[in-house]
DNA sequence: GGACCTAAATATAAGATCCAAATAAATTCT
DNA sequence: AGAATTTATTTGGATCTTATATTTAGGTCC
């Protein structure tokens, strides 16, 4: 497949050894016998294997005895872990407006971190690659190391990805968005869409064979695992919401088709504040300066513009879920993004119009608890899952000689 | 995983000759020197792992020389093939009013064929296996055959089918269609979805990634598949088309939401005959008689009402069209089942609705080329997959000695 | 401190598999 | 009949795994 194809008799222990590497990627530190019992194989072939995988630069043995075990009886086992330094791995969230990085260990241990404010529109396809080379190498100076210690890059964009790390031809804002990343930023770079992320991000967190995540600040994505797989269609373009108003008028889609919940709730209540009848308490805000917090907020005060727009945004919450329930059997919605932490009483309402005399099981409506840093978190969490598939198209930076 | 763990040592020899089981399941005749060019592995190596094969009853070797060949030079190779008598895969199409079945061998080819209307209400789960089991009995008679020749049955039915077989509890007429027919059938037994079937058999006339196929006689049923693989959801959900009247009339399904094209045109114009103010020559007809059929035929001829109908359900088809296209990245759709050959001009109405100026390319509309046999077409070649996925799972009948 | 116990590491032998090269066989062409 | 050609078979070597026996490193008990 990739790399130098290694002749049939070195196949199985690569096999073996790959399933080594997987478990020693599960555990902290280790013992021949518990890889023993992991792999199925014999003490003799697992030392074998080990010994191979710390020539290569993967496994280290330790030799400290930094144990608190239950007192070990017989002669005491050889200790292998995963090598610190055999490399590390980066999550990008590339948004519109700000790029996150996050640096973590093998195991998924944060090293370093940094935020960054961007405009895209000003800065360009190159401008985006430049800052973003920028973040990562500080963020990668704040955990000691380079860019040679880098296996592997994810990065998350709001944009259709296809399995290539491509996006649609037709679309600037999309090609804006992926702006070519992958020959400027360290290890190999993977592209993927920023929902998709999410969505691995918070099976990650519970796991469940079919779940949708909607990532839902200023645009809407949806992630969708089913069967305990992503999809991702031709293009990168499942989990787009475009047929929402689609139905509403007609097969012709509106504006807002693909406004996240957050842009909802800013474009109604300022559109709102002009065409409400009652009294709001939006109205002490100039229009240009409200924003999504901002209706939450006077909702939770009880204002009753604040109130039909969370309403609103619970209708069209209700329909999706229907639709992905239906359509894909999906069991949890999650809704995550910047503004989880505020959508509890979107959530609430949208509960309350989910039809109850359905076939099957309605799908329940929960908010993220990983807040902002979603995308970032599945893009490790993407990364990992990548190197445990398969680790040896990943070799750590070679050990000494 | 399965049946006895074969020890490490003799793991590579089972990947071997899983490796040139598959290519023997796709040729009809082969040689050594053909295998190793597939499969990369020494002369020595295939020959060694032919005798295996044909140690097992899965190959056979063959020696009269009826070959038109180029005049080949040297040494004649030893040729083998797939012995005709390893084994047959068995397809049951197990329709609320039919039941259809074919046997093939590992190619695929046709070995019997038998088709039975049935009431499913009458019979009851017991009487439909029954009337399964009685019918499968003809085809393997028909193809000279017995129980034991059966290494694998696919079965179809109308309802959600999860990964164990099973269907919701809830649905009684889901539970009475997947009426627990693994027992009875010969050979190891699969049951499916038979929307799913059909996607299935649809892929396999002309491959592509991201394909809906919409079962559309009397009941809906879309078999979906993204990324080439085909989904299922949790309960076997996935492809449900409940949705569609969610939308009509605001979250509360009513009746017709899992109407097939064919049912809809015949209720429509049984109830149109009363409320239509034109004239139309369905009224001909009593009401109880009309079908879909009539419908079809009578607007051909120019029908106002019926013509009225086929735009109906043309709009229907591209909400569809447009939900799957734009959540799934859906590529093409195919309107399979009974139906599907007079449904051209609802096609082209439903074409003609689709919008233009959407960011991504549009499905295609097509109409399936398999007619009524689609399920169980899809129910073969989704049996030969399976085999060939993982073909010493399947043993063949055992040879001699 | 020395005898004993235990579980792990090492060493050794044997079995299975594959590859590479040499040898033998079967067929066509001259 | 003999040369050429292609394939089958045999043989030796290398790799990797398993199984068994032996050694080793610690602890425990007296």
């Amino acid at each position: 497949m990739d790399g130098t194809t290694a002749s049939s008799t070195q196949l199985l222990r690569q096999i073996n050894s790959e399933a080594l590497l997987r478990f020693a990627l599960q555990e902290q530190v280790f013992t021949a016998g518990e890889a023993m019992a992991a792999t199925g194989l014999t003490r003799a072939t697992v030392l074998g294997v080990c010994d191979g995988l710390v020539g290569a630069g993967w496994l280290e043995e330790v030799s400290d005895g930094g144990d608190a075990g239950p007192a070990p009886k017989g002669r005491p086992a050889r200790r292998y872990q995963l090598r610190e330094a055999a490399g590390v791995v980066v999550g990008l969230d590339a948004g519109e407006g700000y790029l996150t990085t996050l640096v973590t260990d093998l195991r998924g241990r944060g090293l370093g971190k940094r935020r960054k404010s961007i405009d895209s529109h000003a800065l360009g396809r190159a401008g985006r690659v430049a800052s973003a080379r920028e973040l990562i190498g500080q963020a990668l100076a704040d955990a000691g190391c380079g860019d040679d210690d880098v296996l592997l890059t994810v990065v998350g964009v709001p944009a259709p990805v296809d399995a290539e790390g491509m996006s649609p031809e037709g679309g600037e804002f999309w090609q804006l968005m992926n702006s070519g990343f992958a020959p400027a930023l360290p290890g190999t770079v993977i592209v993927e869409n920023d929902a998709n992320l999410a969505a691995i991000a918070e099976q990650a967190q519970e796991p469940s064979a079919n779940v949708a995540t909607l990532l839902s600040g200023e645009r809407f994505g949806a992630g969708l695992i089913v069967d305990g797989r992503l999809l991702r269609g031709r293009q990168g373009g499942a989990g787009e919401m475009r047929f929402l108003d689609v139905f509403d008028s007609k097969l012709v889609p509106d504006e807002g088709g693909s406004d996240g919940l957050g842009a909802l709730a800013r474009k109604w209540a300022r559109k709102g504040i002009h065409s409400y009848g009652g009294t709001t308490s939006l109205r002490r805000l100039p229009e240009e300066g409200i924003q999504a917090e901002d209706v939450f907020q006077a909702a939770r005060e009880g204002d009753p513009l604040a109130g039909d727009i969370i309403d609103r945004l619970g209708a069209r919450l209700a329909r999706i879920a229907v639709v992905l329930s239906s359509l894909l059997d999906i069991e949890r919605v999650v809704i995550a993004g910047g503004i989880s932490s505020a959508i509890g009483p979107v959530l609430e309402h949208a509960r309350s119009l989910l039809p109850t005399d359905s076939g099957l099981p309605l799908p329940s409506l929960v908010a993220s608890t990983l807040g902002a840093e979603v995308v970032v978190q599945g893009a490790i969490e993407s990364a990992l899952m990548r190197i445990r598939r398969e680790p040896m198209a990943f070799l750590p930076r070679a050990a000494r000689s």
